[in-house]
DNA sequence: ATTTTGCAGATTGTTGACATTCTTCAGATG
DNA sequence: CATCTGAAGAATGTCAACAATCTGCAAAAT
């Protein structure tokens, strides 16, 4: 239990630790957009003082998860449908690099495993389990991400998702619309099968546009 | 003058401004890249405490110009030419993005005055007078990016121009080198004065590939 | 001779207190 | 009645001191 505890703390201070908390509780929708952030009220809460809530807050603020306005406060960030937009094209830019790196470079054992996240997905969509469908989901992207051998990429198209979570819409996806998501899902990962670069960069960048299309048209209802 | 300090403070808090004059102090190779930065010291020289200094170099580390070790410091980031290879790689992803946009959306303004950057280069180039020829790269460079019509765009991409500024090896342009890559910029500038989206990807795209490439060449020297 | 141990100094981590600024709202003013 | 003024309370900004950890080096042990 301590040798853990110690082990916790041996790469992780405790500004970051207090940071990834502060996010899970933002991202959890415990704090809605727009809302102000008090730090004595985190310092209370997680028992200690200011100066490392600080800290994590000034690590936030660069994330683009929060605003800070001197002398008044932070605010977690309010998101608007312009700039989710603009946040789907840079992921779009980054997620076909991704795929086209990938396609270059992936083993067997990567176009299995993604292959498998497409086959929960299918069975979750055949169960109406969303929940598992959107574990997946996740799942399979950052899979790509992260495989792509682009350490720099993958942080940057992490940090333009964790973004986008501020931007809840109704986001009910209908039944048929992940149907067809997972359809660009096999698309992407049978043309990494297929160790087709180009293929590939496309397959992934039509995903995140339709996506950006489908999140819109919602965005009117 | 007061007025002045006043209206600096004014949306601009003091871990900011102690951000920007660390970050200056970086990227103007006053520390090198691997070496350790003290706290104290920093304190010291600007004549406040540690509480500020600590703010921004937590917003500094996000930024990917520092890396923090718990209760060992924080160090000037030191790039490996693989992690160089892998930045150029995702800018010229965005760049390309941006020269994309900016063809759809540029006005005539705008066009004009990235021939003027363009122009001032070759000047430069005649008189070689490679300071002007630096300034005016970046402002072309930044122009684009942030006439692109995508803030989020532009953030990434200066953040990645910030981080390969940590790179430097014989950083110094063969002058035929710059001659060629102001021929890049020129097929970049008229595809977006022609209005022409997939030729300014391409072209957009093509200048950093190739700046990578001329960069990595002098790295086996 | 090599490794280990154990200080002493230096550096980072955290805290509580104080200074400054902002917010709120009641009361005054036109 | 609307607007302005200004004090009280609350929140942010900054600081200096203390605690915990690391570094370097000398002395001891194997």
């Amino acid at each position: 239990m301590l040798a853990q505890a110690i082990e916790l703390l041996r790469d992780r201070s405790l500004p970051m630790l207090i940071e990834q908390e502060i996010e899970r509780v933002i991202l959890g929708g415990e704090y809605a957009p727009g809302d102000k952030i008090n730090e004595q009220a985190l310092a209370l809460r997680f028992g200690i003082s200011r100066g490392p809530i600080r800290e994590a807050l000034r690590s936030l603020d660069r994330t683009g998860l929060i605003d800070t306005i001197p002398n008044r406060g932070v605010f977690v960030r309010r998101l608007t449908a312009a700039q989710a937009a603009e946040i789907y094209d840079v992921r779009a830019a980054l997620f076909a690099l991704a795929g086209q790196c990938l396609a270059i470079r992936a083993s067997a054992a990567d176009v299995e495993r993604l292959r498998g996240h497409v086959a929960a997905m299918d069975e979750a969509v055949a169960r109406d389990d969303f929940e598992t469908y959107i574990t997946e989901n996740f799942a399979l992207h950052e899979a790509i991400v992260t495989r792509a051998g682009n350490a720099t990429l993958a942080t940057h198209y992490l940090a333009l998702v964790k973004q986008l979570r501020l931007y809840r819409t109704r986001n009910l996806m209908l039944a048929d619309s992940v149907q067809a998501s997972n359809e660009e899902h096999r698309e992407m990962v049978e043309a990494i099968a297929a160790r087709d670069p180009a293929r590939a960069y496309a397959a992934h960048f039509n995903h995140v546009a339709t996506a950006k299309i489908r999140l819109m048209a919602n965005h009117l209802t």
